[in-house]
DNA sequence: TCAGTTACATACACTCTGCATGTAAATGTG
DNA sequence: CACATTTACATGCAGAGTGTATGTAACTGA
């Protein structure tokens, strides 16, 4: 019987490591955003030192895409959990709450919609989570437009505007905004939508 | 008949500094972003020292923030310099146009879509192009909504919302997409927020 | 067992930000 | 038109942060 710190193999070592150092720059990066939150500050709060994060990481640059990539996926497993819809716009209405839901989470917008943007870029951003987040709202639009429920669009330019629409009003949300009013403009636009009104 | 140089009043100097600090870093945070453009850089640029800097700008944020400003005022004259619709839905497709447009100068939708949400925080911009771009925008909707053009929904949401739309489409351009199936995609929505359809 | 690789820790060089101090030009005051 | 004061800078400095180079201990495969 041979102790943790002790006798580890290498595979575990460097799970141990990163999967420390991401959770310790997920909560600094929640709380104070990307600039203000130093490498001095994420290697403490992990227990471990600057040298452990840049063998692990090329840059303070790659390990913020990390925690985004893992955030990112939270958001959507949230979302995928609790999806349980019958028809298309339902289905569209109930993602999008559950959305805003999981986005009210505090830190989260500026993670996933501001610092993230900023830093990574609108194109790293949009291939991030074109698998996981927006990738439900894909789907559920794409099932949309199969049935016929909503006219014939760009389907890449209307699940964009929609995504954008929807983070605009997780934004505004956390900074105070009724919900409702969003999500009553949204689920106008929705059914505005329907197949030539 | 005095030089240029020598002989200046005070306030022509300020200006003059502060014209110089703002041009040059606006060059710079639009070539290379926020972040990566140093204020060495930029008082190099403008031919002054950092000394001049700070005595006008508290910090680099602040003269930032005063970037965003005249760009975001830019923007809004562009638009209302070509505004010339007659009613309310032509006068959003040919605002949204020139929108468009307008945010197609390089590097615009980077520093006020992406660096500027993400120094200054989403509540500062909404004040901030709350006076400018999204202005035309909120009185384009008013007056659709007063004329009946679309269905009663809260206004400030609606704005916002549009207006995210708007910036993704802005976004998305500027990465090489087809501006054109944003647009539809933006006119659908709006051809279908009329009245109860 | 031992040579090679991996996973770190430590130290250093460089850059940047903001502030403090010094100086010349402008201002207004009697 | 002196002259005290304020304004508009320039210069130098202290602190912090990033990335890298170097050293070392732990693991791994032959």
């Amino acid at each position: 019987m041979q102790q943790d710190k002790t006798r580890r193999t290498n595979r575990q070592r460097t799970e141990a490591t990163r999967a420390a150092l991401i959770d310790a720059a997920r909560r600094l990066f929640i709380e104070r955003g990307y600039a203000e939150t130093g490498t001095p500050d994420i290697v403490a709060a992990a227990g471990v030192t600057r040298g452990a994060l840049y063998h692990h990481f090329a840059d303070k640059q790659s390990l913020f895409e990390a925690v985004v990539e893992a955030e990112s996926a939270a958001v959507a497993a949230e979302i995928e959990r609790s999806s349980r819809a019958v028809d298309a716009e339902a289905a569209l209405a109930e993602g999008g709450r559950v959305f805003m839901e999981a986005m009210a989470r505090p830190g989260r917008t500026r993670l996933l919609l501001l610092d993230g943007p900023a830093v990574l870029g609108r194109a790293a951003m949009d291939e991030i989570d074109g698998r996981h987040a927006t990738r439900t709202l894909r789907e559920g639009l794409s099932a949309a437009l199969d049935e016929g429920a909503i006219r014939r669009l760009p389907l890449d330019a209307l699940v964009a505007v929609l995504s954008a629409a929807f983070d605009r009003a997780a934004l505004a949300a956390a900074d105070g905004a009724r919900r409702d009013d969003y999500l009553a403009v949204i689920g106008a636009i929705v059914s505005g939508l329907g197949p030539d009104d």
